[in-house]
DNA sequence: AGCCAGGACTGAG
DNA sequence: CTCAGTCATGGC
């Protein structure tokens, strides 16, 4: 089941090239995974927006800004005094641990030294892992939770882990499946909140359903 | 007017 | 280990 989802989704959406970013900068991408905690990414967007204006989009950058600056500049994506502090905390982290990041294959290792970094938790570890880093593991957020009790009859309440084995146990471990597979479940998930009759997509989601594997 | 959004930390039990 | 309380803005 988890296979076809993959498979109709892509067919239906086509594929979604994420992470979106405005820079290209491997550094904006870690910092929007931190921003849009428990967030609106169109308030995301406006915090981007400002860091870029202000020429504050890399790790050195942020360490040299104030405080108070900083969090003006973070402000529209909520919780900025947090936020502030944690973009630090990674900031000196990307700085110190970079280079062993792009060479090391052992993703499990990578992802505990990120989850040792104030203010990443299991969701930011594995976005900055994935999209940021092009490591092969399976992001699992809230979007990811409702569709798997929604269209892959899962419990969405299961420990963050545990879902992810599931998924990545079902999957192929490649950094593309695993990329595309979390921006199709974002895309299907966006659009019905707007939309209510769906045809065709609709159709096939039940057909995906009806599959007992 | 409230409710919620692509979470994580902290303290209590 | 599970659970509520906390952090904050903008859109609907």
């Amino acid at each position: 089941m988890i296979c076809k989802l993959f498979t109709t989704l892509l067919e239906h959406y086509g594929p979604q090239h994420w992470w979106p970013c405005q820079s290209g900068a491997r550094w904006e991408i870690i910092a929007g995974a931190i921003l849009t905690q428990n967030t609106a990414w169109t308030n995301v967007e406006k915090a981007i927006g400002n860091l870029l204006a202000a020429d504050v989009m890399s790790q050195q950058l942020v360490l040299e800004t104030p405080d108070a600056e900083l969090q003006e500049l973070i402000r529209p994506a909520g919780f900025f005094k947090q936020k502030c502090a944690y973009l630090k905390a990674m900031a000196q982290f990307i700085i110190e641990h970079e280079s062993e990041f792009e060479k090391s294959d052992d993703v499990w290792a990578l992802r505990k030294q990120l989850l040792a970094v104030k203010g990443v938790g299991r969701e930011t570890a594995d976005s900055i892992l994935l999209y940021a880093f092009n490591k092969p593991i399976f992001v699992i957020d809230a979007y990811t939770r409702r569709v798997a009790e929604r269209h892959l009859d899962l419990d969405g309440s299961v420990h963050y882990d545990v879902l992810q084995k599931t998924f990545m146990d079902a999957l192929p471990s490649d950094v593309t499946i695993y990329n595309e597979y979390h921006a199709l479940i974002v895309a299907l998930c966006k659009e019905s909140c707007h939309k209510s009759g769906c045809g065709e997509l609709c159709k096939s989601l039940y057909e995906v359903s009806k599959n007992t594997n």
